[in-house]
DNA sequence: TTAAAAACGATTTTCTATATTTAAGCAAGA
DNA sequence: TCTTGCTTAAATATAGAAAATCGTTTTTAA
């Protein structure tokens, strides 16, 4: 989350040359496929078509699944297998009002800590600045660590990830991610969701974190969630 | 968390026919000796050797090792292994703050959650009357739901899982899980610590709860929690 | 002579193939 | 209609093969 992130690249490099397991590569392939829609909400996930398709044996599937067990976006039924979780509206309201309670916590907490708060300001308006640049339409793609929605991701995950708790950033991750698949399943009207102004409600967020304003900076923050919410609710 | 629970215990009778996994026992006996301390921090676990003492194969072993690593329990390096997660000052700060944020606003939701409330109260006076007369220098035994260990957890679980958003109370328990094995790990001078008064500071939680004072609740839950972590700051 | 590089072997992790167990659908008979 | 048993498919578990790591020794070269 520091500023020389191009830089680091070539690091980054040469972690990858240390050999991925086949878990890890299946579990981002199945979270990607959950997350976007392609495996449908409540689908069975057998573990024999995951293989062949995959081209594994049943160890990584059945590892990469029981993460996503965890994760929240696969359910397991004891020797009947696993399946893609189910989405609702209320469950997208739990995760939207668990987020604004979290949240508002978090950033609070990232905005009390004194260490490293200058680069970190200058690292959001680094963020804000590219993700303005970039087409918002874009398809998802989370192998692309430059594209909308990981930069969207990461903007809003660092917003939040200086409390000093790392769970309470993974936790806000999973939840983000959770909020991300229902954005993918559950808007109605995506003509009117993209006309939205992502722009301004990030730049209200960022103008009051700058101010450090921490009132207004939650504020701005729970709007841009209940913006989101809106769009739910079908019309 | 509804009061017939004893009635259920046939249900769950019922429930437990239908075999269960050797992954869930495995998670089990694994997860009750990585927090009583049996499992070390920074001890590596192996597949092989977890594999002769639970008398299965690799499978079931990973599975559950990867659901660990999800709890926060267990660390994987990649192609390395797993290793018992480490514990420090640090990590039991972590939690313990991140759990009085996060319980503050669960406490505040669960009270003003019209739904169920009356039931739910009488509930905690049961559990908590139950609680008062076990002792609680009890061994730790999560197969025993009637152990004052257990009782413990369902009871403040059950003082914050009426938020209405169930990943709050999965986190919660998660952070729970994680105090305990700190406490099992870091506590230094456990006579002391047993020289705690936690049934007054119970009953100062569940009587503000019961005079429906949001504010009184949280400060004494806070309070609860803040003198377990007096009894961490050696002496 | 010594430091770095390469090679080897043992251990362990990861992965595949296969066997066992369980669940579920279906048909025959009470 | 409700069992009961059969069949099939799928989940779960085991055994063993392949790949990666680690520590040690051997080789190479300065």
């Amino acid at each position: 989350m520091n500023l020389p992130n191009l830089k680091k690249q070539s690091e980054v490099e040469i972690i990858r040359l240390a050999p991925q397991s086949l878990i890890t590569k299946i579990y981002n392939k199945l979270k990607k496929s959950l997350i976007n829609g392609d495996l449908k909400p409540g689908e069975k996930l057998k573990i024999d078509s995951l293989k062949d398709k995959y081209n594994s044996g049943h160890t990584p599937i059945r590892e990469a699944l029981t993460s996503l067990v965890k994760d929240g976006l696969v359910e397991r039924i004891e020797q009947k297998g696993f399946v893609a979780s189910n989405v609702s509206m209320k469950h997208f309201n739990e995760v939207l009002k668990t987020r604004i309670w979290i949240e508002e916590i978090a950033i609070k907490k990232s905005m009390e800590n004194k260490k490293g708060l200058e680069e970190w300001e200058e690292n959001l308006i680094l963020l804000n600045h590219r993700l303005n640049k970039k087409d918002w339409t874009e398809k998802y793609d989370p192998d692309n660590p430059d594209s909308w929605e990981m930069m969207h991701k990461k903007f809003h995950i660092s917003l939040i990830s200086r409390s000093g708790s790392d769970f309470l950033t993974k936790f806000c991750e999973q939840l983000y991610d959770q909020n991300l698949r229902f954005r993918f399943l559950l808007i109605k009207n995506k003509k009117n969701y993209l006309k939205r102004s992502v722009n301004k409600e990030h730049k209200d967020i960022l103008n009051a974190v700058l101010s450090r304003d921490v009132d207004r900076a939650q504020k701005s923050l729970v709007k841009h969630y209940n913006v989101t919410g809106k769009h739910f609710q079908n019309k």
